[in-house]
DNA sequence: GCCAACGTTGGC
DNA sequence: GCCAACGTTGGC
């Protein structure tokens, strides 16, 4: 495989939608809409099936990544958008040409002991990392390869 | 194009 | 619940 698969991490509130939530889903596969940040939309777009995904629980007790996904489909347009009813509704976005995309991704793993921030911030090998910079909000965001190798050893996962 | 006001994110 | 950091909006 000349293509080198790439690494993300989205985040989540675990009482909005947890790894567990993903693992019961139908086929374990959800997709992930409501991202209304451009930039975090932009590397959604950048997304290929077979990337794989750090799932992280923000607003969370404590703030961790706990598991894995894998990117299954590529970026179509956010339905919620045109959703008058719906949270994310965005009355600035036409049919004809969608602001707000999504992908799906699909459960992959839990880590048997997940990795706080607190425990991130511990790894110098990890300081690098989107997630620990300062004043870091993004929802997606991308993880380089060694980073993921890091985060994958300190979880004892493959 | 500047920037103040406002809304949101998310750790604490 | 607080509030720092950040993004967006809109008046000018």
């Amino acid at each position: 495989m000349a293509q080198g698969r790439r690494y993300w991490l989205m985040k989540s509130e675990p009482r909005v939608f947890s790894i567990e939530d993903l693992a019961r889903s139908p086929k374990q596969t959800t997709c992930w809409d409501g991202v209304r940040n451009y930039q975090a939309r932009n590397f959604m777009r950048a997304m290929a099936a077979g990337d794989r995904v750090l799932f992280y629980h923000s607003n969370a007790e404590p703030p961790a990544v706990v598991g894995v996904a894998e990117v299954v489909r590529t970026t179509y347009p956010d339905a919620t958008q045109f959703d008058k009813t719906s949270h994310h509704y965005d009355p600035g976005s036409v049919p004809s040409a969608p602001r707000w995309d999504m992908v799906d991704i699909q459960y992959r793993q839990t880590f048997k002991t997940s990795l706080s921030l607190d425990r991130l911030r511990q790894e110098s090998k990890l300081k690098g990392m989107v997630l620990l910079q300062k004043g870091s909000r993004l929802s997606v965001q991308p993880v380089t390869e060694a980073e993921w190798a890091v985060v994958l050893k300190l979880a004892g996962a493959k």
